[in-house]
RNA sequence: GGUCGGAUGGCCGAGAGGCUAGGCACGGGUCUGCAAAACCCUCUACACCGGUUCGAAUCCGGUUCCGACCUCCA
């Protein structure tokens, strides 16, 4: 009963999205590598795969919503010889690995409450999960499509594409995988012990120093990095649930060799619908340590980067991935950030003349039209743009029905109430940001605001622009409306 | 080098064989003691060269540029 369509990468197509379960959705996504503060490339993914979630418990399905958090298992691959970036970040900041996975853990938790991301039904760690790791591996050993190699575990991509498709979801083809690329000789830890190149680690061996090692059947060491998905999403989601989301950039070898890990083990491709959302670039580049033009989130909050004219509120960051469709790149500038930050101001504004607008007879448009458009747009693979542009048009009519250029009756004039409450704040989750302005400074405030409007009646101009200049010296703002004066900093 | 994707008005960004995307900026106007804000209206674009078509920004071929991935990455 859904209408909704869904870009499936792994079929290269749009489908109808079904359950496989009548009302229940089962949704795993990759969650962050818990090394380092949330940057903006972080916030795309919990924003989008948010607003897939809210649009599908709004059509009535009840949501499964798991996201992992990787603590464990990445490689460093650039001489760190075996060591994870979890414990290269311990040494560095002299804290046990965990201690490093929970502060950026809190870091990462922080931004998606303030984006005002829901948090997910489950969210389990691949330390917690090495159990199930474990057993999965072996179930791959056992099917004969992974070996042992003093010490570690591989994933034989050979053995398993005599008779599976690996490549399939990244597009690749295994003959180029195996010629191609290799130019470059690969440096990666380990690679002498592999059959092929293309073999993957599912168990590695720890060094005695190595801080984060578990017993294994294998010995000691630690889980590969794909492994922790497949395990986490099997054990909370079964060997076949309907959604499983994550960056492009993680489409290979990651979500690849998911794919494969599942169907080795359990026989069958793990997930229904692949859904992945294209990257972030910032003023055309794409974000890395060598351009020096990461930025982080908190910076963008507070504007504390070379890069940054200002600081952007949660939302405004919001607004401004959700105006963009999620499957194309998406460019930071200064220039985009505060289009959007005025662009939600008019709405918001908008969303609060509606709340007052005068009843007529009759009506002179029909609302259910907006929303029947914001559904359609949503339907087809979540073009949010176009359920944005739905909104600036509902605003254009709340804002005329006020300057009685448009008539509404009761019944459209509430319609208009419901769609900004239902798309905007429901559906992408824009929510109002109250700065929190303590009740006794906005007292102190309104008092001033009431002198100078008593000045401005007595048409004492000189005493209420010396009001307003002092204060918009301390930073305020003042702004005269029809309705009294407002103030803001 | 291989694979895939993209080039839309000053900026961001949808769409897609004929019909307004939208936002921001600019311009005009309304409101206003002034200012700011707010609101209304306006601006009419699709990289280049061929082709198909009554008609192409949208389809086909070629060219140029850009990006992502191929190693950890959201």
């Amino acid at each position: 009963m859904s209408g909704l369509q869904l870009y499936n990468t792994y079929t290269r197509q749009t489908e109808a999205f079904r359950p496989i379960h009548d009302n229940i959705v089962g949704l795993y996504i990759c969650g962050p590598t818990v090394y380092g503060p949330p940057h903006l490339g972080h916030v795309r993914g919990p924003v989008v795969f948010d607003v897939l979630r809210r649009y599908l418990e709004f059509q009535g399905f009840k949501v499964r919503h798991v996201r992992n958090i990787t603590d464990v298992g990445h490689l460093v691959g650039d001489g760190d010889e075996g060591e994870d970036k979890l414990s290269k970040q311990a040494r560095l900041e002299q804290l046990e690995p965990m201690e490093i996975a929970q502060t950026y853990t809190v870091a990462y938790n922080e931004m998606s409450r303030r984006m005002n991301v829901l948090p997910p039904n489950i969210e389990p760690r691949a330390s917690g999960h090495i159990i199930e790791q474990i057993e999965m591996i072996e179930a791959i050993v056992n099917a004969g499509l992974a070996y042992k190699a003093n010490g570690s575990v591989y994933f034989d991509v050979l053995a398993y594409a005599k008779s599976h498709d690996y490549g399939k979801l990244s597009g690749r083809i295994l003959d180029d995988l195996i010629a191609g690329a290799g130019n470059e000789a690969r440096e990666l830890e380990g690679q002498d012990e592999k059959r092929n190149p293309n073999d993957f680690a599912l168990w590695k061996k720890a060094a005695p120093e190595h801080i984060m090692q578990w017993s294994s059947p294998w010995g000691k060491g630690y889980p590969g990095w794909h492994i922790e998905c497949s395990a986490m999403s099997r054990k909370y989601l079964g060997d076949v649930f309907d959604i499983h989301g994550g960056g492009m950039d993680l489409l290979f070898p990651h979500h690849e060799s998911e794919i494969a890990q599942s169907t080795a083990c359990t026989g069958h491709n793990p997930a229904r619908f692949w859904v992945h959302h294209n990257m972030i670039t910032i003023n055309g580049q794409k974000m890395a340590k060598s351009l020096n033009n990461g930025i982080q989130v908190e910076e963008l909050f507070s504007g504390n980067h070379a890069l940054l004219e200002q600081a952007y509120s949660p939302m405004t960051l919001r607004f401004f991935i959700l105006q963009a469709h999620y499957r194309g790149t998406l460019d930071f500038s200064n220039e985009a950030l505060q289009a959007a930050e005025k662009g939600l101001q008019r709405l918001w504004n908008a969303a609060e003349t509606a709340k007052k607008l005068p009843v007529s007879e009759n009506s002179e448009y029909n609302i259910t039209d907006i929303h029947e458009a914001c559904l359609k747009s949503m339907n087809d693979d979540l073009n949010t743009p176009q359920v944005i542009a739905q909104l600036f048009e509902a605003a254009r009519v709340s804002n005329s029905a006020a300057d009685g250029k448009i008539k509404l009756d009761q019944v459209n004039i509430h319609a208009l109430n419901e769609l900004f409450d239902t798309w905007m704040v429901s559906i992408l989750g824009i929510q109002p940001e109250k700065e929190g302005n303590d009740s006794a400074l906005d007292g102190v405030m309104q008092m001033l605001l009431q002198m100078r409007a008593q000045a401005k009646a007595d048409k004492n101009y000189a005493l209420s622009d010396e009001i307003r200049n002092k204060l918009t010296a301390l930073g305020f703002v003042i702004k005269d409306g029809k309705e009294g004066s407002s103030w803001s900093i």
